[in-house]
DNA sequence: AATTATGACAACCGCCACAAC
DNA sequence: CGTTGTGGCGGTTGTCATAAT
């Protein structure tokens, strides 16, 4: 898998690239090959980037500056990160698309090193594929209920339970300080940090560069909406750790106002809901006493053909 | 062993917004 | 004002590896 990042991808595929493409004028589409890659990257770190149509010119390569765009922003680029979507990034994904909606672009500012693509790829390839598995439809609200009170709180708890497994959490604990250090990512942490935030929080939101501007989600139109800094996606993951937390603490608040009641509850409320229930059982298996399914991160999910009937009979257990 | 199905990722396409002319 | 070029976004398709039959 972590293979597909490596060279071989593009070496092994040019001859269907050029088999694709020979003829097409001088455009050449399909896969890229390792002299294309060596070409852009050589000629975005002596000029920059930006201006693509020309810059794929400039730098001989006979792709649209789209192709070149793209190739660069989601694989060449160094800060991007490929491979396992993280627990804690899967729950970020999953609580800012329950905000957002399929805003990929919006969604990846939180996810340092993510790209919209992969994180598009993660919806349709995981989530939507649960969401056929429970035979209801993605965006029904029946699986936008198992995907809040079921999938979410088992990986919080999930996250927890590897907290407490590297050493850091003594005990089974609602979301603590340190199981917030321990998150394998910057977005994880942050969306723990996030979870910490008293959602009355609209209050207490810190105005934070990379989104002091207010973002402006019309109803249920996609209109687009101001772009936050860039600083956000540039950034060091160190700094976008802090700087992003204060992002997600914006988009809490927004969330508040955006949705009012149409969510019932918030996240926090769910939050403090599962790890108490956590708490009060005993830890990991407190979810399951609880009459939680056992969601577990990617694959073991498949594994557990529950029907919705299954999740609403447990969770009213 | 060969074939088919599926999953994961990469890339393209069409549309739109925006700025420059 | 309209036109054109550019960049960005989301949806979709293509490609390859691997699992299942």
């Amino acid at each position: 898998m972590e293979m597909m990042g490596m060279a071989m991808s593009p070496a092994m595929s040019s001859a269907t690239a050029a088999a694709a493409s020979e003829d097409e004028g001088d455009l050449r589409r399909g896969p890229w090959t390792v002299e294309e890659d060596m070409l852009l990257v050589d000629y975005i770190a002596n000029h920059g980037e930006g201006r693509w149509n020309s810059l794929a010119r400039c730098a001989g390569l006979r792709r649209t500056g789209k192709s070149c765009r793209l190739r660069w922003l989601n694989y060449l680029r160094p800060d991007v990160r490929r491979g396992n979507i993280t627990a804690d990034e899967q729950l970020l994904i999953l609580d800012l698309h329950s905000r957002w909606g399929n805003r990929w672009s919006k969604i990846a500012q939180y996810l340092p090193g993510r790209t919209d693509n992969e994180i598009k790829n993660y919806w349709r390839t995981r989530v939507q594929k649960h969401a056929k598995q429970l035979r209801c439809d993605v965006n029904s609200k029946e699986f936008r209920d198992v995907v809040r009170h079921v999938w979410m709180p088992r990986l919080v708890e999930r996250i927890q339970a590897d907290a407490a497994a590297a050493g850091e959490v003594a005990a089974p604990a609602p979301v603590s300080a340190a199981a917030t250090r321990s998150m394998s990512s910057p977005a994880g942490a942050m969306y723990l940090h996030h979870q910490q935030i008293p959602l009355a929080a609209g209050a207490m939101v810190v105005a934070p560069a990379a989104s002091s501007e207010a973002y402006h989600h019309h109803g249920g139109g996609d209109t687009s909406c101001s772009e936050p800094s860039q600083a956000a996606v540039t950034m060091s993951p160190d700094d976008a750790s802090s700087t992003l937390r204060s992002s997600a603490a914006a988009a809490a608040a927004e969330d508040e106002v955006i949705h009012g009641d149409v969510l019932s509850g918030s996240w926090s409320e769910l939050l403090a809901t599962t790890t108490t229930t956590i708490a009060a059982t005993g830890g990991r298996d407190g979810a399951a006493t609880a009459g939680l399914p056992d969601f577990d991160e990617l694959g073991d999910f498949e594994d557990n053909l529950w029907s919705l009937e299954d999740i609403w009979l447990h969770q009213q257990c």
